[in-house]
RNA sequence: GGAGUCUUAGCUCAAUUGGUUAGAGCGCCGCCCUGUCACGGCGGAGGUUGCGGGUUCGAGCCCCGUAGACUCCGCCA
């Protein structure tokens, strides 16, 4: 046996006793004489003492401990000298005097100190195994655990059954790029790696399943974001016979579940709800963060007949006139200026119109323009005092809301409105719109996926080719900001599904290769369903505080989805490319 | 595919306007040190300033190119 106990177990009652411990040498003081060790395990640290006087031998043997090296003590538990108590350590009213001492493993100089944060993150990676040992790395593990076992439990009790769907599965045209395997026994061929267990989870409801759940790990082959990874897991969820409202309630159950056992907190259910219109018309974006205010105000009523011709002429185009006010925040540098109005030009807007209310006055080559029922109207109903900043956007609707939500998030993000803040906003975004128009692609889009039902009372809008008016019953829930999971009831009859594909570009020929086992299976007795997906990844994250979900992954991948420390993605051996029937083509110069 | 920031010792960083031999802390090596817990003291080793080119009497610093990292946009049903 190593051990007798871990390192974060001695106390004041287990002093006399004669113990084992093993872990890694955190640290050392070397006096010459006395030695001190602490030791580390995965619970804690216990303070080792190798003193010449009660045994020279293993003191001398102690003189050679480095950082990092894994040993095995074996002594007595003792009080601490009077005085000498560390209140910090679990264990510091204690130490171990060790009779003997046995080296298991020396540690090279180590690449980077545990102890140290801003290392680079691609050192890091590279010694991942070494930065978990990190007490940060370690804590996120375990709460990684926790959030994992507590949906388990959870969705257990609420009668659902975990179920593993393939890895290799099929590739299909819409969505995300995917990654494909190649096929050996059918050379020229290709599985693909799912995006989300989506179809498979659907056929489970076909298949009488009613309640199905996994852990599920899913693969996007596209470019890389600090909260995106090339393979992550979702908390993927469907059931039969369910309506949006049983979704919120089982998913909100299962949140407060997963928080009371991963913080030990009570999260307030059921969570407020916005539709996708007001979610976007008062914050800007779909998945708001409702921690501070700064909510944007509609002034298209205001500006109808005004005198700004800017305003006016894109009100009589069908845009609207929109506003936030940044509280305090006319001391705004010519560079912070220069960003905002790159964050307009980016997000589709020509410019950005701002006014500083500075020593009581409005300051703006536009204001000149206003009438005084103008700005009596922006006065009230933005409530705007001294030291004040009003942004203005005059466009159509969506590139004037996203155009104020951005900015709306980098000013609370430079006056640091939500840094520190332990409140935890959780919210349902619903009544998203079923589809999008692509310009580029000149086609109609899914806005979710392509199996999404329509609202019921929309549907006379699919016959009358309304496309951009048409609401699905889809939902996302959203987080301080970040959508941690969205999910929708989907199409369960053969015909509705057949003429959404229609809709999306998909034709006949292509809905029989591609999806014709879902069309059939549709055909034998489909329940009506829906369901949700949690990333896992970025609520983990957010439990854990942490701004990377690379930081709650054992094994991440960087921005180029390379793992720094096997160096993969590799290139492989010919034979195996020959047994695939697969060359690779020359690089084009 | 695009934009921004960054790249100097094993690690984290500094180096005035382009100017002497590129420094500091931690780590590493050696010696000393018997109650520390960020132990302390003395000494030492360690650098092609990512790489390539250019401007200059002179480049870590300026210019061009290139590689890499991160953040964001596009993309992510």
């Amino acid at each position: 046996m190593y051990r007798t106990h871990h390192c974060n177990a001695l106390r004041v009652a287990n002093i006399g006793e004669q113990v084992k411990l093993a872990g890694w040498v955190h640290s050392r003081r070397d006096h010459g004489g006395v030695i001190f060790i602490d030791l580390r395990d995965r619970e804690g640290l216990t303070q080792v003492v190798f003193r010449p006087e009660e045994n020279a031998e293993v003191a001398e043997a102690a003189h050679h401990l480095r950082d990092e090296d894994v040993i095995q003590v074996e002594g007595r538990v003792a009080p601490r000298v009077p005085g000498t108590e560390n209140p910090k350590l679990a264990t510091g009213e204690v130490e171990l005097l060790p009779a003997r001492l046995t080296i298991l493993n020396r540690a090279d100089v180590l690449p980077f100190p545990l102890e140290a944060e801003n290392i680079n993150e691609d050192l890091r990676l590279a010694y991942r195994y070494f930065d978990l040992r990190r007490p940060q790395l370690t804590r996120n593990l375990r709460i990684r655990h926790r959030v994992a076992k507590a949906t388990r439990d959870y969705l257990d009790a609420q009668g659902f059954l975990e179920i593993e769907t393939p890895i290799l599965s099929k590739s299909t045209p819409e969505g995300a790029r995917d990654f494909l395997v190649p096929s050996r026994l059918a050379a020229g061929k290709f599985y693909a790696l799912p995006q989300a267990p989506q179809q498979y989870k659907q056929l489970l409801m076909v298949g009488g399943v009613e309640k199905y759940f996994q852990i599920a790990k899913c693969f996007r082959d596209e470019d890389l974001r600090a909260d995106r990874q090339p393979e992550f897991t979702q908390i993927d969820i469907e059931a039969s016979f369910v309506r949006p409202e049983e979704i919120y309630t089982l998913t909100e159950g299962m949140l407060a579940a997963i928080f009371k056992a991963a913080r030990g907190m009570d999260i307030p259910t059921p969570f407020p709800r916005l539709t996708y219109r007001e979610a976007v018309g008062t914050f800007g974006s779909d998945k708001p963060d409702r921690r501070f205010g700064m909510q944007l105000v509609d002034f298209t009523d205001d500006f109808r007949a005004s005198g700004f011709k800017v305003f006016r002429g894109v009100i009589e185009n069908g845009g609207v006139v929109k506003a936030i006010k940044a509280k305090g925040f006319a001391g705004i540098t010519i560079g912070q200026v220069d960003e905002m109005t790159a964050i307009a030009k980016n997000f589709g807007a020509k410019g950005i119109a701002f006014i500083k209310i500075e020593n009581g006055e409005w300051k703006s080559p536009i204001v000149k323009f206003f009438s005084e029922a103008e700005k009596s109207a922006l006065q009230s109903r933005l409530a705007i005092e001294e030291g004040d900043l009003v942004f203005f956007a005059a466009d159509k609707w969506d590139i004037a809301c996203e155009v104020l939500g951005r900015l709306r998030l980098r000013v609370a993000e430079i006056q640091g409105l939500t840094k520190d803040c332990e409140q935890l906003d959780f919210l349902w975004v619903t009544d998203f719109p079923l589809l999008q128009f692509d310009a580029t692609e000149n086609k109609w889009n899914a806005v979710h996926h392509p199996f999404t039902r329509p609202h019921a009372e929309d549907l006379p809008l699919l016959e009358e080719k309304r496309y951009g008016q048409m609401r699905a019953e889809a939902y996302d829930v959203v987080l301080n900001g970040v959508e941690i999971g969205g999910g929708s009831i989907r199409i369960h009859e053969p015909d509705l599904q057949a003429k959404m594909f229609a809709v999306l570009g998909v034709s006949e020929n292509d809905q029989q290769t591609m999806f014709g086992h879902l069309l059939r299976a549709f055909r034998l007795g489909a329940p009506p369903h829906g369901g949700i997906a949690l990333g896992l990844d970025r609520l983990v994250m957010l439990i854990c505080g942490e701004q990377s979900i690379r930081d709650v992954m054992a094994f991440p991948k960087n921005n180029r989805s390379q793992d720094l420390m096997s160096q993969s993605p590799s290139e492989v051996d010919p034979r195996q490319l020959r047994d695939l029937g697969i060359k690779i083509a020359e690089e084009k110069k």
